[in-house]
DNA sequence: AAACAGAGCAACCGCATGATG
DNA sequence: GCATCATGCGGTTGCTCTGTT
């Protein structure tokens, strides 16, 4: 990046400043906007004497300074939805912060490069792909669910209207993106490999959500606006909620049949490096046997 | 107590897109 | 159709804080 933060440059005959916000600048800027309304970046630069670029302080407003603007922790809501979301979009973090009232897409960045990736990091897996995909929905998502309670939101958001303003998700919205979660299943053999590259089963990859009635799918469509179909193929984003049907090693089986099947790193590696992070090593154990019955 | 390392996050940049003349 | 400007988005940087040695 040219230029470091806390320099200031020259903008025409202006010296801009740089770095982070001040105080004073903070307050002219509220009091600028509270009197003259938003937009007009460079307009509003100017005439309001903060020595800062349109683009600067558009920036400030949006990511610090608005008033609805939600601090703290992100619930396990949020962080679920986050998961879900970026997993069918990516990195739209504008378009996953739609989703998130109050939340912003810098900050939603933030949030998936820190938790997101030490997660993976600790686990040896690389944070896109299916392993720590599967990883996160099969051992992760129970986990949010229940710690969930979704009040009905109070205004439906479009994919298209991007200044809709919700204060929370469709709960239709979040029981279908949660679904597949329930769906996870541990079978005696993993179909993954070493180094965190995997080999799904195509033949049973989809089995559990293709159990769902698409029309419940297409009734997400029509309230969110957005495509949540299991049944879409394609785009490994699209993929992504293919993933019904979890493969991990099932916990009775002796360490020497799993070394046997070749497939105990991954395994290994969630199991030994959660404890202190993402999952808690007493709630992930239960949460498997509760699913292994 | 000091030094160091890593995480968190605010702020910057370049680029893309849309609006306007 | 083209040029210019404004706005928005996603990637990246680097400062500050916190935990560890």
């Amino acid at each position: 990046m040219s230029g470091k933060r806390g320099s200031s440059k020259k903008h025409g005959d202006m010296e801009l400043r740089r770095g982070p916000w001040t105080l004073a600048e903070d307050t002219l800027l509220v009091h600028y906007i509270a009197f003259h309304g938003e937009g007009r970046w460079n307009l509003l630069a100017r005439c309001s004497g903060l020595k800062r670029t349109g683009k600067s302080c558009r920036l400030r407003w949006l990511n610090y300074l608005k008033p609805d603007i939600k601090r703290g922790n992100f619930s396990p809501e949020e962080q679920h939805l986050i998961f879900e979301l970026q997993s069918k979009w990516g990195n739209r973090w504008s378009r996953i912060a739609q989703y998130l009232p109050g939340r912003t897409d810098n900050e939603i960045k933030n949030y998936w490069r820190t938790q997101m990736q030490k997660q993976a990091r600790q686990l040896k897996i690389d944070a896109n792909s299916t392993v720590f995909r599967d990883a996160v929905r099969c051992c992760w998502t129970p986990r949010l669910l229940e710690q969930t309670s979704f009040p009905q939101p109070t205004q439906t958001p479009h994919a298209d209207t991007a200044a809709t303003a919700i204060d929370h998700p469709p709960r239709d919205l979040v029981q279908e993106l949660f679904r597949p979660s329930t769906h996870c299943r541990f079978e005696s053999r993993s179909s993954y490999e070493l180094s965190g590259a995997e080999v799904r089963n195509p033949s049973t990859s989809s089995a559990q959500v293709s159990d769902l009635p698409e029309s419940s799918w297409k009734r997400v469509d029509e309230l969110s606006g957005i495509e949540f179909s299991p049944f879409h193929s394609g785009s490994s984003v699209d993929n992504a909620h293919n993933l019904g049907d979890c493969r991990l090693p099932p916990m009775t089986a002796s360490a020497d049949s799993y070394a046997a099947s070749g497939c105990t790193t991954t395994y290994n590696n969630c199991m030994n490096s959660v404890g202190d992070s993402l999952w808690s090593m007493d709630e992930l154990y239960g949460t498997l046997k509760t699913w292994m019955g």
